[in-house]
DNA sequence: CGTGAAATAT
DNA sequence: GATATTTCAC
């Protein structure tokens, strides 16, 4: 049954795991003292050795240096200034650490923590890509296009490596359901595909994807109403997702699991930042005229009445 | 710069 | 041990 894409969309909502993340998450759960910094990392974790049992990996990783990611930052003046004084950027930091030998020089080489990719961010990394098209799918547009701070490219690279796969595993064998029996044909690595599935099973794949004729991309509809009456807090971008929220004390909240969804697999709802305005011109040959990219927000009633907001138009052409 | 594969950390 | 993510190399 091939569904016009106008459902293909549809079909998130079920899919999609319940928004846990509709879950109104009050500033006041972070306390200035949390509202710091962040990133952090085990620096003695590092075990080159897959015998020894460390599995020491509490240790106080010393909240270095500022957020500051990428010097791109263009912020001229904020079309949009945010009523909420709280979310919109945080504090550069406070350098309170005293712990340990100093540690304050890490100005520049700032190691980021893992990032993690959670289906929110996963999800801005899809729709990225669809509205680039495989053809200027490439890390660099795409990192820029999403816009989210803290993000870079070997990120993106990293990650849309996997995504590809993904993509291609799936063409294999898209039947829906147990499928049991690789069958399809390929015969490759087994392990990481059901793996990644989890991760990728929660953002939809846009038809183009699957098609490799097509390589018309959307033009993008600007939303046109997006004033929603309920404001979500918003808080760093992926550098809020990295590092882990143990240790974490920072510009993350505690939010541990909300509800249980039968998939059973989300829990860091994180908003990425809404990005700047235009972006980048590179020396791409193709004009894409990407005004301010704005993602769907996830706006769901807690009423159990689904509602999710989507920019790009489901129709392909 | 982009992509592929390996290494490492969780 | 498996998976996710990061890093190196081409």
């Amino acid at each position: 049954m091939r569904e016009d894409d106008s459902n293909w969309f549809s079909r998130w909502e079920e899919e999609l795991p319940p928004p846990e993340e509709l879950m109104p998450l009050n500033q006041t759960l972070i306390t200035p003292d949390l509202a710091l910094a962040f990133d952090i990392r085990n620096p003695a974790s590092n075990n080159t050795n897959t015998t020894t049992t460390n599995s020491l990996h509490q240790n106080h990783t010393p909240p270095p240096p500022p957020p500051p990611l990428t010097s791109t930052t263009p912020s001229p003046t904020n079309p949009l200034a945010s009523p909420h004084p709280n979310s919109g950027e945080f504090a550069a930091d406070s350098a309170e650490l005293g712990s340990g030998a100093g540690g304050d020089e890490p100005a520049r080489t700032l190691k980021r923590p893992r990032l993690v990719w959670t289906p929110q961010l996963h999800k801005r990394f899809v729709d990225a890509v669809a509205h680039l098209g495989i053809k200027n799918a490439v890390p660099k547009t795409i990192m820029q296009l999403m816009s989210v701070d803290g993000l870079t490219r070997e990120n993106v690279a990293s990650h849309l490596q996997k995504y590809r796969l993904y993509l291609k595993r799936m063409q294999g064998l898209p039947s829906g359901g147990g499928n049991g029996g690789g069958a399809g044909g390929g015969g490759l690595g087994t392990a990481t595909d059901a793996a990644t599935d989890h991760l990728f099973a929660s953002s939809p794949v846009p038809p183009h994807f699957l098609r490799p004729n097509s390589d018309h991309f959307l033009p993008y509809v600007p939303v046109a109403a997006l004033q929603q009456h309920q404001h979500h807090q918003q808080m760093a971008a992926a550098a809020a997702a990295v590092g882990h929220p143990q240790l974490q004390s920072q510009y993350h909240r505690p939010i541990g699991h909300f509800g249980s969804p039968p998939n059973g697999q989300f829990e860091n709802p994180f908003l990425a930042r809404q990005a700047h305005q235009p972006v980048h011109r590179m020396g791409a040959p193709v004009h894409n005229s990407v005004p301010g990219y704005v993602e769907d927000l996830e706006s769901v009633n807690g009423n159990g009445g689904r509602k999710v907001l989507t920019l790009f138009p489901t129709g392909d052409d």
